[in-house]
DNA sequence: CCGATATTTGACAAAACGTTACATTACGTC
DNA sequence: GACGTAATGTAACGTTTTGTCAAATATCGG
C-alpha cells in the first residue's frame, strides 16, 4: 500500500500520505462521517477519488486510519497525563490538556472522537461504535491509572476509581460538546476548576 | 396546516401530526440530521413524503419542529428543575433527572440536542448552531436561576452563576455522550455523586 | 348528489452519493 | 529507448438523496 522504500516500481505518488491523511482528519472532526462527503474529503486532500481509494482502501477505511491519526497525535497529550505521579495530577492535567487541545487554535473546535459520529444511520453504525469503543478505552486506562493509586495510597481505599475515571471523561466529553459550540478556552478553564472540587482530598 | 376544527374543508388528514412528528424525532435523535434520510423518516412516521411535505413543509423545518417537540416533552423536566427553592437542589434535581431522562425505557438513549447534529456539512451547519443555541439558552435559564439564588444569599457572594450553570450543563452533556455510548443508568447516577461533591457549601 | 378542497398515492426529476473502469502519465529496470 | 508497473485525471457507474407532479381519493357544505 505504502510505497516508500527505493527500487519501487511505477509511477512514484504524487502526495504525502500523512498529510493527506492530516487534512481527512480535519474534515471528518468539523463535519462528522456522514456530513463529509467523497469530495470534501479529495479537495481537501488534495488528490481525486482512485488516489484516496488506492492508498486508504474507501471511505470507511480513510476513517479507521484518521481516527488512529487523531488518537496518536492530537490524544498524545492523554497517555503523557496518566503518568503524572499522583491521582489529583493526573486529572487536573489531563482536563487542563484536554480543554487546551479542544480549543487549539489552527485545528477545528472540540473532540474529534465525539464529533466525528456520535449518532449514525444504522448503516454507518459501525463508526459510532468504533468511536465509543475508543472512549471506552480511554476511560479504562484511567480506571487503571487510578486503581494504581489506591494500592498506592494515593487515593484512599473508600474511592472507586471506576467512579473517577469516569466522571473525568463525563466532564472531558463536556467540554468538548461545550468546545464545539464555541465556548471559549478561558471559560472552559474556569469549568475544570470547579470539576475539580469535586476531588476527594487525600486527607480522607 | 393542522387542520383539527370542525368545519373543516377536503379530505381529512389520516394521520396524527404530533404523533407523527413524535417518531420524527426519534428518528434524529437515533440517526441525527444527516444520517436520517426522509426515507427513514417516513418510514417510521408511516406517512409517505408529499404528506411530510405538506404537513411539515420540508426536512429542515420537520427537524425544527422535531427539536421544540423534544424540548416540549423529554426536557420539561429542565424547567421543574429550576423551579426548586435551592440552588444545590436545582444542580442535584436537574442532573438526577437528566441521567434518567438519558436512558429512559423506550427512548433512544443520550439527548437529543447532541446527537442530531453536533457536527454537520457546510450545507447543514444551520442545525448545529440552531442546536448550540438551544443548549445555550439553557444554560442561560440555570445562570439566571443562580443569580437569583446569589441574591437570595442561597449561594455565597464569592461563588459566579456562570461558572455554576457552565459546570452543571458541562457535566449534563458528558452524562448524554456517555449515555449514548450505552453507560446503564445506575453508573451515570455516581457520576452525579461525584459531579455534586464540587458544589459549594452552603456555610462558606 | 355535486362541486370545492385538501390529502394520499405512486411515479418521477435532478442532484449528490460512494465507488470503479479506462486511458494516460511518470518512474525504475533491462 | 522500450517494457512493466503503479499512480493520475476524467468520466462514468448504479444507488440514494431531497423534493415535486398529477391523478385518485375522501370529506365537507350546499
Amino acid at each position: 500500500m505504502t510505497d516508500t522504500r527505493p527500487g519501487a516500481r511505477g509511477r512514484p505518488r504524487g502526495f504525502d500520505a500523512d498529510q493527506a491523511l492530516d487534512r481527512a482528519v480535519e474534515v471528518f472532526w468539523r463535519q462528522g462521517y456522514e456530513g463529509a462527503s467523497l469530495g470534501d474529503l479529495t479537495a481537501a486532500m488534495g488528490i481525486n477519488k482512485p488516489s484516496l481509494y488506492a492508498a486508504y482502501g474507501n471511505k470507511r477505511e480513510l476513517f479507521d486510519r484518521a481516527l488512529a491519526r487523531y488518537a496518536e497525535t492530537d490524544m498524545a497529550y492523554a497517555g503523557a497525563a496518566l503518568a503524572r505521579p499522583t491521582a489529583h495530577e493526573v486529572a487536573e492535567t489531563f482536563l487542563r490538556d484536554n480543554a487546551r487541545a479542544l480549543t487549539m487554535p489552527g485545528r477545528p473546535a472540540g473532540c474529534f472522537s465525539i464529533q466525528s459520529g456520535l449518532s449514525c444511520s444504522p448503516e454507518n453504525a459501525g463508526v459510532s461504535a468504533t468511536l465509543a469503543r475508543a472512549r471506552r478505552a480511554g476511560e479504562l486506562a484511567m480506571r487503571e491509572r487510578f486503581e494504581r493509586a489506591v494500592r498506592d495510597g494515593d487515593l484512599g481505599p473508600g474511592e472507586d476509581p471506576a467512579d473517577l475515571a469516569r466522571y473525568v471523561m463525563t466532564v472531558s466529553e463536556g467540554l468538548a460538546v461545550h468546545a464545539a459550540a464555541g465556548t471559549p478556552l478561558h471559560e472552559l478553564e474556569r469549568t475544570v476548576d470547579l470539576a475539580l472540587r469535586a476531588w476527594p482530598s487525600r486527607t480522607e
